[in-house]
DNA sequence: TATAATATAGACAGACCTGTATACATAGTA
DNA sequence: TACTATGTATACAGGTCTGTCTATATTATA
C-alpha cells in the first residue's frame, strides 16, 4: 500500500498524489490523463490498472483528500484548545491557516461539485458526504459545549465556515476567517 | 439590441439567452458551442461574429446575468420591507425563494470562478466584481440601519449569504436560508 | 429596386481527450 | 533459475471541441 521496501512509493500512491494535486490546484476538467501521467512518471496503461476511468480517479483522490482532511483538521482544532466552547472558536483560527496556504484555492470538494454538476458522479459523492461528516464533527463540538438548539448552533457554522472558505478563495484573503470567528463568537454568545 | 420590428429577438440576444441557460444548468465547461447555436437557433458564423471567442461569450453572460440578478434581488429585497432593518433579514427570505426555484444550482459567479481557475479570465474578473457589488449593497443598508461597524457586519452577512447559496446547491435544499437567517438576526441583534 | 449588412448551412482543420492494444522490461517469489 | 506480477513505452482509434472558410440567402435601407 505505501512503498516497495526501501525504494520509492508505489505506481498507485504516486498517481494518486499527483492526480490530487493537478485535480486541486487546476480543476478536475483541466487536467487530462497525459498530465497526471507526466507528473507521476508512471506509464498509462500503470494508471487504467489501478483504476477503471478518471472519473474513478477523481473520486479515489476526493476520498483519500476526506480522510487527510478531516484528520488534519480535528487534530488542528484540538491542538488548540481543550475546552468545547474554546475549540468551536478555534475552528476559524485553523481555517485562516489553511487559507493563508500559499496553495490554497478554496474547498476541492465544493469545486469538485460544481465541476461535476451530476449529482450521481462518485465524485460529487464524496463532497455530499464530506460536507456531512464535517456537520457531524461541528455538531459533536456544539453537544460538548452544552449549547442550546445544537443542530442549528452546528448547521449556522457550517454556513459560516463554507461561506469563508468561497470568499477567501475568491478574494485571495484570509479576512473571512477572522470576520466569521466574530460572528461565530456572537452566534455562540447568544445561545 | 433587442428585437426586429415584430418577430423574434435579435440573434445576439438569443445566444445570450441560451448561452446563459445552459453555462449556469450544465456549467460552461461543459457545454459547447455547437449547443449552443443549437438551442439559440442561430449560425455558428453568428455566434463569431457576435463574440469573439467562446471565453468573450461566457464572460458576457456573465455580465448580463450580474446586472440582471443585482436587479432583481434588490427589487424583491426593497418589495418585502422598507426599514433598513428589515431588508437585512428580507434579503434571507429572497434567498430562500431562490434556492427554490427548480433550475436552482447555486451562484452562477462562484461556479464560473471555480470552473476558469485563471484569475485573469475575464469571467473570473465579472465573477469577482458581482461578489463586490453584493457587499456594496449590504454595507449601504447595514449603513442605513445605523448599525454599529458596519464594514464588519456587512463582511458577515456576505459569508452567510455565499456560505447559506453553497450548501443549498450542494443539499438540493433552501433550509440554509431559515438557518442564516436566524444568524443574521442574532449579528444584528448584537450590533 | 439596388446595395450593403447581416444571417445561414455545413464542411473542415487542428488540437486535445479518454481509453485500448501491443510489445518489451523489470522485479519479486517458488 | 524459472515463473508470474507488475510496470513501461508508445502508437492509435474514436470522439469532442473551438474557430475558420465558403457559398448562399435574407433583411434593411437608400
Amino acid at each position: 500500500m505505501a512503498r516497495t521496501k526501501s525504494s520509492r512509493p508505489s505506481a498507485r500512491d504516486r498517481i494518486l498524489a499527483a492526480a490530487s494535486k493537478l485535480f486541486y490546484e487546476e480543476g478536475v476538467q483541466n487536467v487530462g490523463i497525459d498530465r497526471i501521467i507526466a507528473e507521476s512518471g508512471v506509464a498509462k496503461m500503470s494508471l487504467y490498472n489501478h483504476f477503471k476511468s478518471k472519473d474513478a480517479l477523481i473520486a479515489a483522490c476526493l476520498q483519500q483528500r476526506d480522510k487527510r482532511w478531516e484528520t488534519w483538521f480535528q487534530a488542528e482544532v484540538e491542538k488548540r484548545a481543550t475546552e468545547p466552547r474554546d475549540r468551536l472558536l478555534a475552528i476559524f483560527d485553523v481555517l485562516q491557516e489553511w487559507y493563508e496556504q500559499p496553495d490554497f484555492r478554496g474547498c476541492a470538494f465544493i469545486n469538485s461539485a460544481v465541476e461535476l454538476v451530476d449529482r450521481e458522479h462518485p465524485g460529487y459523492q464524496v463532497s455530499m458526504r464530506h460536507q456531512q461528516v464535517i456537520s457531524h464533527y461541528l455538531l459533536s463540538l456544539v453537544k460538548a459545549a452544552e449549547l442550546s438548539n445544537p443542530e442549528l448552533l452546528a448547521q449556522q457554522l457550517t454556513i459560516l465556515i463554507n461561506g469563508a472558505t468561497v470568499i477567501a478563495m475568491m478574494q485571495d484573503s484570509s479576512e473571512p476567517a477572522i470576520q466569521a470567528k466574530q460572528a461565530a463568537a456572537m452566534l455562540i454568545a447568544g445561545s
